[in-house]
DNA sequence: TTGCAACCGGTACCGAGGTACAGGTTTACC
DNA sequence: GGTAAACCTGTACCTCGGTACCGGTTGCAA
């Protein structure tokens, strides 16, 4: 009788270690599965396909939180309009708009400094010839966003 | 006498922590300074170039360590090609690059969900009119890159 | 039955870039 | 000389997403 998955084929089967399921059982974005006598848990198919939704919200640019928040949101809605995907997608679209336009200035200095064949950063600092906008980087701060 | 600038001064005057002068210090980002009598840090006014430097390169995305490397390569070269700015900056103009098409990539899929309403993971995961491409998402595994 | 791989819970650790706190000294100003 | 702010060293802690180790059970097959 197939009594349900054990923790290393479920691991194996969406790419992720054991270490990670257990992890993310405790953080509340896998639910509970069954446990055979012995205390092993035995895991069901749907296991394996939250774990690529888990991947997935988290490719997309969602931290573990924002993951859970999205799928505990999902659970408790049962059709109600609550703020869910929808408006979070579209927020966190906003956020890798910001994130490409802060990489893009940076790519034009980084490109501008291989260009003008600049050698040393010290050197340069004393130059004005030298392309690297060392006083106005710092304004879009770190990394423009919440993330990292 | 202006005997030198004070810590909280050339904190102040980068705007960064004071604690992060003493952290860069210890890093080899930033050179040991004077000392007055009772053992206090008395700074030229080069330090605040040099934390410019530092905060410029993080900017452009080389990590503490890479600028540090910079740095002393910079030091160590008298008029001598060592592999310095120019290589490591088209590395990491590479790397820059690669970060923001995979961006694009998260961006796209990303405003998809967004065009198609989609409103719950785990429903969209099941349904094949999803755009969401839950099992390709992974490839470039995670952020593309070393950094963060 | 015995042997070994897989599993269990709990806890500690990684890296990157800092920040915070504790407890003690120094400096600056009145 | 007094006092408050700034400074000192050293160490611990933070986020984020896991990963690793430990000593002890369980499951399964020969």
């Amino acid at each position: 009788m197939s009594a349900g998955l054990r923790s290393g084929q479920v691991a194996e089967a969406a790419g992720v270690n054991v270490q990670t399921l257990r992890y993310y059982e405790r953080r509340g974005l896998l639910a509970e599965p069954e446990r055979s006598n012995g205390g092993h848990r035995l895991y069901d198919e749907d296991a394996v396909t939250a774990l690529r939704v888990i991947k997935a919200a988290q490719r997309l640019g969602f931290t573990l939180d924002e993951v859970a928040e999205l799928l505990e949101a999902g659970r408790h809605r049962h059709g109600r309009p609550v703020p869910g995907l929808q408006d979070r997608a579209a927020a966190k679209l906003a956020e890798v708009d910001a994130k490409i336009a802060d990489l893009t200035t940076i790519r034009t200095a980084l490109a501008a400094a291989v260009e003008a064949g600049c050698d040393d950063l010290t050197v340069c600092a004393g130059s004005s010839c030298c392309p690297i906008p060392f006083t106005d980087l710092a304004e879009e701060k770190r990394h423009a966003g919440p993330c990292c």
